[in-house]
DNA sequence: GTCATTTGACCCAG
DNA sequence: CTGGGTCAAATGAC
């Protein structure tokens, strides 16, 4: 769906009224595969519409790039190298950047973690006059992937917007397709490596398997970015945002808690499994006052949730999504932000499993 | 034991 | 010298 950049407001939220009207039809009746993509693909497009919008209350006439196109969410980086500014805007890289890699672009989203690849984050940094830290992702469908993202949340009230930059095109395709070539010599076909079996498993979260194929006849120009399973998700997420109320749980997804929080380092890797904490309490039983240093929302489970996630309540409550401000805990360099703490997340289980660390 | 994340330290450009 | 980016040992979950 294009944006004609001379568009009024209200002619932007009229279009985003009619993708509602035909999400709602889309979902007042069960869904089959093709019709949890068509709603993906609605609800794309109604993100867009939402970025579009504030783009031009704040007073710009050029929307802000938002994932589109292919599902790997990595604009057709082989076609146009050219970095591109947080509104979509030509970045020259500079000569750091150019010796170090190659900007593919700049992205403005609420999502960081939905771009098709699976990150494995390497570092995390107080960046001066920011109030939050960024971090740093390396590829980590194989290990020989070059490919990076940067992501800094924004400062400002409203919606947790987050600045994710891409640097070096991701390789991992090309490696892994030679990697299984080579597999495939290797052992006969009816044995399965562990390799093999990494490929297939994370083909789903990879690029969107199939629904790359399927999206542009439902709507040109949107894209699919993630697992089926996210994109489940996202449906039951938008149709509560639509609806004002809370979807049945019982869409058997997901089937466990996992993480995710405005802390983009939680967005990473959507998976079965959380991590580095759980939700039993024992993180948050660190410190009693974790949750002075930042706005939370508590629920029924004890636990402060938030406020962006809040938003999707039928996500959260099957996601379990989980951040923590601890801010007994201090660095002098690193990983405090402004408000005294960091956030203690809850990471998702890779789910690749074929591809170790570097 | 393996592996992902955390985090202190280091490197380097400006 | 400062700040951004990265490395790699330590840590903790599984």
């Amino acid at each position: 769906m294009a944006y004609d950049p001379d568009a009024k407001l209200s002619d932007v939220l009229a279009g985003g009224y009619d993708i509602n009207n035909r999400l709602q039809a889309l979902l007042s009746r069960p869904l089959d595969s093709r019709g949890q993509e068509a709603a993906m693909a609605f609800s794309q497009e109604l993100s867009r519409v939402f970025l579009v919008s504030l783009s031009m209350l704040n007073g710009n006439s050029v929307a802000p790039e938002v994932r589109t196109g292919n599902s790997s969410g990595v604009s057709t980086p082989a076609k146009d190298k050219r970095a591109r500014s947080d509104n979509g805007e030509v970045v020259t890289p500079t000569k750091k950047s150019r010796e170090e890699g190659l900007i593919i672009r700049k992205e403005i989203t609420p999502s960081p973690h939905t771009d098709g690849y699976q990150w494995r984050k390497y570092g995390q940094k107080k960046i001066q006059n920011c109030n939050f830290s960024r971090y740093y992702f390396k590829c980590n469908r194989h290990r020989r992937c070059e490919a990076k993202k940067k992501v800094q949340q924004q400062d400002g009230g409203g919606p947790p917007m987050f600045d994710v930059t891409y640097v070096n095109e991701h390789t991992c395709d090309e490696l892994r397709a030679s990697d299984d070539a080579a597999a495939s010599r290797m052992a006969s076909p009816w044995t399965t490596s562990r390799h093999h079996a990494g490929a297939v498993d994370t083909a789903r979260g990879g690029d969107g398997g199939g629904l790359s194929g399927l999206l542009p006849h439902i709507i040109a120009g949107s894209g699919g970015g993630g697992s089926a399973e996210e994109n489940e998700a996202m449906v039951s997420c938008l149709a509560t945002v639509i609806s004002g109320s809370v979807p049945p749980s019982s869409s058997g997804w997901p089937p466990a808690p996992e993480a995710s929080a405005s802390d983009p380092a939680a967005f990473v890797l959507p998976g079965p499994a959380a991590r580095s904490a759980s939700v039993d309490g024992s993180v948050a039983a660190d410190d009693g006052a974790a949750a002075a240093a930042t706005m939370m929302m508590a629920d029924d489970t004890g636990f402060s949730w938030d406020p962006w996630w809040s938003m999707c309540p039928g996500e959260e409550a099957a996601r379990h999504q989980l951040v923590i401000m601890n801010p007994n805990h201090h660095r002098d360099d690193m990983h405090m932000d402004d408000a005294g703490g960091f956030a203690d997340t809850v990471w998702p289980e890779h789910t690749c499993g074929a591809w170790r660390r570097a």
